[in-house]
DNA sequence: GCAAATTAATGATTTATTCAAG
DNA sequence: CTTGAATAAATCATTAATTTGC
């Protein structure tokens, strides 16, 4: 299926095991070398773009988000029923609007996760710098899709493919710095796996 | 100011203005060749990357659009007002609520402008293709910000900056098609202009 | 069984909101 | 307070499931 030029990408179903893993493990957001490194990886697999697992984990994040929301919104609903039960007529006006609309998580925007499990195999090359590289946005993302080469006199000041990574950068769970998590490891370096590791198939 | 490594860009007089000269012109969601010649041509200014035109460009659109939501909701309070004045005490409850809160445009999320006085600058190379090209999101934008080449196996079918472009392609205000407007010839190649030109200067 | 028609998922884009530098 | 940068939400649009009539 999805035959040659078809117009937008469906992935394999090894690449959405391979991708779900990745979120079960706990990437909601991945930095632009990650991405590079899962495309990379998943290419294996079948055609695949960069910005599809940009994509990607942005749509499952959202739609996560959005499920969960509405089961508990269902949830509160049900709760209000049954309090109202329990009240029967004792206060008849209660507003019951306003169960459905969360508001931001102020800080930090995604929590995502503490990382159960990280996979080995997004080895996080390079950078282990500080605010030049913050490679989260769909756009430092793209840079790596493509070429690190520039084209003009756009001064990149270090790439830094070649420094060996420095781990202990973590801050270990100061929020607000400014998304010093930078998961790595995320595969063994195997990419032959088919399908027997996978425990919980998707739906 | 802005000495070497400012953690963000801000922009020059000169950048600023050939940026607004382009927004007041109608470019509102400039594509990614658009965006990388932008780039090259005002980094003749200054350091700026593309990533730094994407977001202006997104900002000032959302921000034109919120001071506009803001004026048109104060005029129709006022207008309300004084709907008030003149019906006196006639009708005391109206609901007066609902006010600033405005839809989407259903179709064509922006239909921008119909674009007054293209200055020639960019020239749009290539691409007078179908759809594997809609080169309108932060991904491929980024894409053309550091090179055009591919790293793996990412069959691109034809960057095309060899054919060239075909402008009779636009279905005249026909909405609703697939954006098939794509500016093209913004600017002269001479860019040594300073700031005798721009009539309107910003705020 | 099997396409056409409909509906549900989900990839891709745009817009709104938020954070934070200056 | 303004505005560059980043993320989340809403929306669009295409593909896959599925239903339906034959």
């Amino acid at each position: 299926m999805s035959p040659a030029g078809s117009s937008r990408w469906s992935p394999t179903t090894e690449q959405l095991m391979i991708l779900e893993e990745l979120y079960r493990s706990g990437i909601r957001t991945p930095s632009a070398s990650q991405i590079q490194q899962i495309t990379t990886h998943l290419s294996f697999y079948g055609r695949i773009e960069g910005k599809n697992v940009f994509y990607w984990f942005q749509n499952h994040k959202a739609r996560d988000r959005q499920k969960l929301r509405r089961k508990l919104s269902k949830q509160l609903q049900l709760q209000q029923q049954q309090l109202q039960v329990h009240h029967c007529q004792l206060n008849p006006d209660i507003p019951n609007h306003y169960v459905g609309t969360f508001g931001y998580t102020p800080c930090s925007s995604t929590p995502d996760f503490p990382f159960y499990n990280p996979p080995t195999f997004l080895y996080q090359g390079g950078s282990s710098n500080t605010s030049e590289q913050a490679l989260n946005c769909a756009w430092n993302v793209h840079n790596l899709q493509s070429n690190l080469a520039e084209k003009e006199e756009v001064t990149f000041y270090n790439n830094g493919w070649s420094t060996p990574v420095d781990v202990n950068n973590q801050e270990s769970s100061s929020c607000c710095t400014s998304r010093p998590l930078k998961t790595l490891d995320l595969f063994p370096l195997t990419t032959t796996r088919t399908n027997e590791d996978c425990t919980t198939p998707p739906k």
